[in-house]
DNA sequence: TTAACTGCAAATCCTTTGCACGTTG
DNA sequence: CAACGTGCAAAGGATTTGCAGTTAA
C-alpha cells in the first residue's frame, strides 16, 4: 500500500503537499529535522510552509508512516523506516545514522520483564563520534 | 566526596539554592523537571527562580553530579543517578522510573562494534504502561 | 575584595494554533 | 459542496540570557 492510499484509508486526503514531504523522507537516509525538510522543498514549492512540514509529521507519525526520534538535540528528527531500531548522533557532524543489529525485541522483552510494565514504544539513542570524525581527528 | 566539594573542587562555588536543589533532587526518585524541583522548593526559598534551578543543572551535568533525560515529554528530567540505565516513562500517570537489570555496558559494546562510533553517551527509554494503571485498567 | 551567583524580566527557539482561503473527494 | 488542508502570522511553552544587585571565598 502507498502513501496515498493509506492516507486515504486512514480518512486522510491527499495532496501534493504531503506527498512531496513524504518523498524528502523517503529518499534520503539522513534522518531530517522540519527545518531541513522544509528548506528541502522551498525550492520546488515556494508557498510550502513550516506548519504544514509539522501538520503533516503529526498525522504520519499517527497512522504509522514514520517515527519521530528525540536524539537530544533540541528538535525533533523524522524517520521513515517505523521499525524500532537504534540510532546514532555524531556529537561532531551531528549526523544520525539507523543502526541494524541490536536484537532490539530481546531488549524489549527484558524490560518488560525486569519492568512488568507494558512496553509500548522505545527510544534507543546513542551518540558519539562517527567514524569519518574519528579520522578527521587523527590527522 | 560530598557535593558541596565536589563543587568547589571543580571551581564553582556552594550556595544555599546548589544544595537546596541538590537535596531535592537526591531525596526523591522521581525523576523530577526543573519546575517540578523550583515548586518544590518555593516553599523553603520563596525568592528561588527557575532560571536558577535551570543554570544549577547545567553545572551539575557538567560535572557528572546528573544525568539529564529526554523522555519524550518535551521537558529534560533530571536524575541523581549517573550510571547508565534505561528509564521507563508510563504514558498514563506520567511516572519515570529507573530500570535495573539491563546490561547496558554489552549493549554500548555491540553498538560500538557494529557502527564503529567511539560511544560517549546513551539514553535508552522506554515507555508504556505502568503496573499500578495496568490494573488500574483492568477494573 | 572580587569573581562568581542569584533572580527578575526579556529574549530565543522549536512547535502549535487560529483563521481566511483553497482543494480534495 | 462539504469537509478537510494550507499557509501565514501570532501564540505557546521550555529553556536561555542580560544585567543589576548579592554573596562566597
Amino acid at each position: 500500500m502507498d502513501i496515498a492510499q493509506k492516507l486515504r484509508s486512514e480518512g486522510f486526503k491527499v495532496t501534493p503537499q504531503r506527498i512531496a514531504i513524504y518523498n524528502v523522507l523517503y529518499g534520503q537516509n539522513d534522518h531530517p529535522t522540519a527545518e531541513m525538510i522544509y528548506q528541502n522543498l522551498r525550492k520546488e514549492y515556494p508557498t510550502m510552509s513550516l506548519a504544514t512540514v509539522y501538520k503533516t509529521m503529526e498525522i504520519f507519525e499517527r497512522i504509522g508512516l514514520v517515527k519521530v526520534l528525540d536524539m537530544g538535540d533540541d528538535c525533533s528528527r523524522y524517520d521513515w523506516d517505523t521499525h524500532n531500531h537504534p540510532h546514532l548522533r555524531c556529537t561532531q557532524c551531528n549526523r544520525v545514522e539507523d543502526l541494524d543489529g541490536i536484537d532490539v525485541e530481546k531488549i524489549q522483552a527484558d524490560v518488560e520483564r525486569l519492568s512488568e510494565y507494558r512496553v509500548t514504544g522505545q527510544q534507543l539513542a546513542f551518540e558519539g563520534i562517527c567514524p569519518d570524525c574519528l579520522r578527521r581527528e587523527s590527522h
